[in-house]
DNA sequence: AGAAACTGCGAACGTGGTTTGCGGTTTACA
DNA sequence: TGTAAACCGCAAACCACGTTCGCAGTTTCT
């Protein structure tokens, strides 16, 4: 059966057999807690229906599919965005504060890295933050579409510093040649002070260019 | 049998038996125009064995996994990045013209979207780009780490660039009560005009934002 | 009362990645 | 030159996964 309206307006369940023993909530809780502990492959349907106790098909009387709990578990976790930080300053500066938040809720579950960026219905939560972060722009004098695009590079800048915050540096170039690659070595060799303030930076060169003008 | 070592720096095959049928090259090329063609979920073994007509277990004379698959993948189109274009002007400027060629193989093959921000190891062809663009800004007198980091920002963004052009637009809110989200509603109500040369703008921001100062 | 719509459950289906075992082929080495 | 090791293709099998199906029992509506 192929379920085409999402899974925010389905109704939890109908009006006429016996009382479900589980929940829609309680099964994304698991979910959570797997994804947390194990990562996300760990999340099979069989693993978190055996985290209640119960068989991977009963997940199904729940939800329609493993994407079906993905979203779950992705506006949930969007859902710890709050509360959410009250604006302070220039807008660019609260806007910068909302991305720290979220740089934090992707630190709490590194899971959150590979679900964002796929294009699936975004839920009700994730609308509540769209909403508020145009309210924190509101005062800015550039076209809505500016606003949109800003919004969506913003969360994708904070995804890429996420993601090479949480991934294990790579496996070196063993076994290759690199007396080819002459500025790779020059840099290598003299790697220079780390700078802070990276993120913060990043974003208000990217905010101020895209928001104004 | 876990073998520890990139396939970059393992034999293709070993010095005894017959000559194998196909080559590494062979499969890469088979599994990039089913991956082409009909996405990256298509690339499964069997599908690019079928296509060589041959069996799946056969791919792993050449192959230790699939991932080995996705990495030659990727290292071959990262390559039709060449040739390189002539730096000119300004190392920012030669930097956009770059990531305007980096686009251009996203557009050219959508799937590599998936692939580039995998934290596996990074290839022959990967490190000549990477050096090419480490040599365009050597003249910038900045630490070496603020380079890497200003490259790998700038990939990042282009991914992001690609993801959004490449992706159908979402199906909507559908059936949710949008009523609780004024900013959205106006924003929607009043988009404004799109404005050009979104992708150069971005990336001048950032660049210039993380090699300055 | 009886039908309709639900519930949990376990078995099964189809599709993936990967492993294994076999018969045959080529090379290295004594 | 003969033999053993290392390789080849191939087909079957293994295992895990998402998902579907059928069944027996339960609740609610008419």
């Amino acid at each position: 059966m192929s379920d085409a309206s999402p899974i925010w307006t389905r109704p939890a369940r109908g009006a006429r057999g016996p009382q479900p023993t589980h929940t829609r909530d309680e099964i994304v809780t698991a979910a959570i807690a797997l994804a947390d502990a194990e990562g996300l492959a760990a999340v099979s349907m069989r693993a978190v229906a055996a985290a209640l106790n119960t068989g991977a098909g009963s997940l199904y009387r729940y939800l329609s599919s493993r994407d079906d709990l993905l979203d779950l578990m992705t506006d949930r976790v969007v859902g710890e965005l709050r509360p959410y930080p009250v604006p302070t300053g220039p807008p660019v500066d609260a806007l910068i504060a909302l991305a720290q938040r979220q740089r934090d809720m992707c630190r709490r579950h590194t899971w959150i890295i590979e679900l964002l960026p796929r294009p699936t219905g975004i839920g009700p939560e994730g609308l509540a933050w769209f909403d508020h972060c145009l309210g924190v722009l509101a005062p800015v004098p550039c076209p809505a579409t500016a606003k949109f695009e800003a919004l969506a590079m913003m969360t994708g800048v904070v995804t890429l510093f996420a993601r090479d915050e949480s991934a294990a540096p790579p496996p070196a170039f063993s076994g290759i040649d690199l007396t080819a690659f002459p500025h790779l070595i020059a840099a290598f060799a003299d790697p220079g002070p780390r700078r802070p303030d990276l993120f913060d930076r990043t974003l208000r060169g990217l905010l101020t260019a895209l928001l104004t003008g």
